[in-house]
RNA sequence: GGCGAAUUAGCUCAGUGGUUAGAGCAGCGGAAUCAUAAUCCGUUGGUCCCCAGUUCGAGUCUGGGAUUCGCUACCA
């Protein structure tokens, strides 16, 4: 095989919060392939970054009395702790904040400007009046139109689960400074995704094999069928202050954190080139021969699949090669939960005593190619690797090292036609024969299927330790060379499997390279076939269990330190590594108050009006007399009720609701009805009732 | 509402239209005592979510339904 160059990236995580179990799936799943492809020989770059730009990094400096400069070393500092804890192995670990960084977002926006893809249009926004600062979503707050509940975010209700608009707040309020904000309008700039040149490209380039089958799906719904339009130009600017950079020949105005976050993987590479005398160009000229992967969580599809490849092909790059997205992590099958105290952090982790090669071992046995949800369920998780690691495959290595150190000073028997017997050899036949297709696995990121293979390898040796009884040689004078050619067979698979596990547990590997071998060299994969032994050093364990105990204080620990301290908002969708999934509540219980319910202000009402909607499939625009006013409600009730006859009829309508904003005209309440899918039924009140009388 | 994905043993998961649906773990019975309780042999356990259909043959293909998750919407 020849020698390829491949660079591989993982989405850069937020310098404003601390790496999580969530965070460690992709990291982990990205370093276990690099690992993989170096151990073949090929030249391979990883690098990634800090993505540190944006309104939550500056804000949250400001709280901390720092500046975001000093705020994103800290955590850079942080986050390369954990990664390095977790043995992920980056050949450069940057920052978006960084020259490198700033001088290819600013080329590449230059050539899309230059290629007309770039416009500007003035944009309305909250606006917060004190901090003269315009107010991103998560950044305001109010009450929850739907259930009332007080300081909700301007994007969905945690107490209900809602979601709209921040203009659907009652009593909206800067997050930041606690005034009310106002509507401001300012200019910004758009990358015309829309363009034919883009919307085109995107086409054919997400169809061209570089995403995985659903992946491709979803970018096929997103992009509509062709000749229809569905993508909108995109927001790439911000206003000042805003922490990053300031756009070329625009005072003022700074590029959004998603523009320059990909870009980090450039500015990234751009480093380890300087560092390391590697041709930059290589890699990303327009017609490279050299391979780019992406590593990313399926949220941010979108950003990697979408507008990146967009801009780098507009800007005269090359596209990636291919884009990996997988999916999110549950913990014990549920999503991540501060209450529930399965929100883990890399450092609460570790400092349970936990050991990371845990954790890889068991996430590798379930990752594969595709973007399911990946669950760590604690209890599995213990036995999982208790009986395959310590059970299986380390108990190998024990249970046959101590007679080779006792009778034999360490020194191994090679594997040869005069000594050894057909079981020997056939041991040896099944661990060799299985290379090809663990590498396999490998490559195609299914290393749930590779894990499947060696622990299947594992039995193997277990099996062949059992059916020739060293004990029984070590008690038969008669048999000492015998009893050396099993032990050495059997630690030859060993050193087999612990290779075939590199990837997955390198620290492990490692040990067993020096402190069991003896080697200073790294044993790559084509030792596999060649490896050849001669003496070990004395046994010394290479892993202990996991106590349950351990997992069931890590989940205590959670519950404890996370309790909110300085805790951001932090928009879904904002960052290049967002796999959060987390719900910071409780699920609510099922029944309610009586107090919840007489929140819901039921009032009968006289349908004074309706009429079809010119354009909308379902619904009739009903105009109700409730007493004291009129209101319009547009209720989804076409199907059932002809508008003629609905008029001058009581019923029933939710007073207080929320106006919602539809495409025909405000909604203002909600008339009831009963269904189960084949009818419709619109509720009436008995004779007597009166509109406006409240239903209780 | 639409689109997509998922649903297989107590748990975690495999399963290219082709014998009687598998693995690991857990359970049960035995063996062994080299190994920091680690191993080996045997074994229990299934309405492959449900209902139809195509087929000589369906866990697998088609249609419908249920539940869960994600995205999305003229949900309110």
């Amino acid at each position: 095989m020849s020698k390829r160059k491949i660079l591989v990236t993982s989405a850069l995580p937020y310098a404003n919060g601390s790496i999580h179990l969530g965070h460690l799936v992709e990291y982990i799943q990205t370093d276990i392939w690099v690992r993989f492809q170096k151990m073949q020989g090929h030249e391979v770059h990883y690098v990634c970054a800090d993505d540190t730009h944006g309104t939550p990094i500056m804000l949250r400096a400001g709280i901390e009395g720092i500046t975001p400069e000093a705020l994103i070393t800290r955590v850079h500092g942080e986050h390369l702790r954990d990664f390095t804890c977790f043995h992920i192995e980056f050949d450069n670990y940057y920052s978006t904040h960084s020259p490198e960084t700033r001088h290819y977002a600013e080329g590449i926006y230059g050539r899309l400007k230059a290629a007309g893809l770039i416009m500007s249009r003035a944009v309305e926004q909250f606006y917060d009046p004190v901090k003269q600062m315009f107010l991103p979503d998560r950044f305001i707050k109010g009450e929850c139109p739907k259930c009332g509940a007080k300081d909700q975010y301007g994007d969905n209700c945690e107490s209900c689960g809602a979601a709209y608009a921040p203009t659907d707040l009652k009593n909206p309020y800067s997050a930041v400074t606690g005034a009310v904000p106002v509507r401001k309008a300012s200019d910004h700039f758009f990358f015309k995704l829309s363009d034919d040149r883009c919307v085109n490209f995107l086409r054919r380039w997400t169809t061209s094999g570089t995403l995985q089958n659903e992946a491709s799906n979803k970018m096929r719904e997103w992009l509509g069928e062709t000749g229809e339009n569905k993508l909108s130009d995109w927001d790439i600017s911000r206003d000042e202050p805003y922490f990053g950079f300031e756009i070329p020949g625009e005072p003022g105005k700074y590029f959004y954190v998603w523009l320059d976050a990909p870009v980090g993987y450039m500015g990234s590479f751009k480093k380890l080139c300087g560092d390391k005398g590697i041709d930059f160009d290589e890699f990303w000229k327009k017609d490279s021969t050299a391979e780019l992967y992406h590593f990313i969580g399926k949220d941010i599809l979108y950003f990697h699949a979408l507008f990146w490849p967009a801009m780098l092909e507009n800007a005269g790059y090359r596209t990636p090669s291919k884009i990996f997205a997988h999916g999110f992590l549950t913990v014990n099958g549920e999503k991540m939960s501060k209450s529930r105290g399965t929100f883990i952090t890399a450092e609460s982790y570790l400092q349970q005593g936990l050991n990371p090669e845990w954790l890889r071992y068991y996430y590798a046995a379930k990752l594969n190619a595709t973007m399911e949800d990946i669950d760590l369920n604690l209890e599995d998780f213990a036995t999982r690797v208790n009986s395959d690691l310590i059970g299986k495959y380390i108990n190998i290595a024990s249970r046959c090292a101590g007679f080779l150190t006792k009778h034999f000073d360490g020194r191994l028997l090679p594997l040869s036609g005069q000594s050894s017997s057909v079981a020997e050899i056939n041991l040896e036949k099944n661990l060799v024969a299985a290379s090809e297709t663990i590498a396999i696995y490998y490559t195609e990121r299914d290393y749930g299927k590779a894990v499947r293979e060696i622990t299947r390898l594992m039995d193997i040796a277990n099996q062949y330790v059992d059916e020739n009884k060293p004990w029984e040689l070590a008690k038969d004078a008669t048999q000492k060379d015998r009893l050396q050619v099993v032990c050495s067979a059997a630690i030859r698979a060993f050193v087999m499997l612990t290779i075939y596990l590199k990837p997955v547990l390198p620290n492990l590997a490692r040990r067993v390279e020096t402190d069991l071998l003896g080697l200073e060299q790294s044993l790559d994969w084509a030792a596999i076939s060649k490896c050849r032994l001669d003496r070990i050093l004395p046994y010394k364990h290479l892993m202990s269990r996991i106590d349950p105990h351990q997992t069931a204080a890590l989940i205590e620990a959670g519950k404890v330190s996370l309790t909110p301290t300085i805790n951001q908002p932090h928009s879904p969708q904002q960052h290049a590594q967002h796999q959060e999934n987390i719900i910071e509540t409780i699920t609510p219980p099922v029944t309610i108050s009586i107090d919840e319910f007489t929140k819901i202000d039921l009032r009968v009402a006289r349908i004074i009006n309706a009429e079809l909607v010119e354009g909308a499939d379902k619904l009739l625009k009903l105009t109700l007399d409730i007493g004291t006013e009129q209101r319009t409600v547009f209720a989804g009730i076409k199907s059932a009720y002809d508008p003629e006859k609905l008029k001058g009829r009581l019923t029933v309508m939710v007073v207080n609701l929320t106006p919602r904003k539809m495409k025909f005209g405000l909604s203002e309440g909600m008339v009831l009805a009963a269904g189960d899918g084949s009818g419709l039924y619109l509720l009436s009140p008995d004779e007597g009732a009166q509109p406006g009388m409240r239903i209780k």
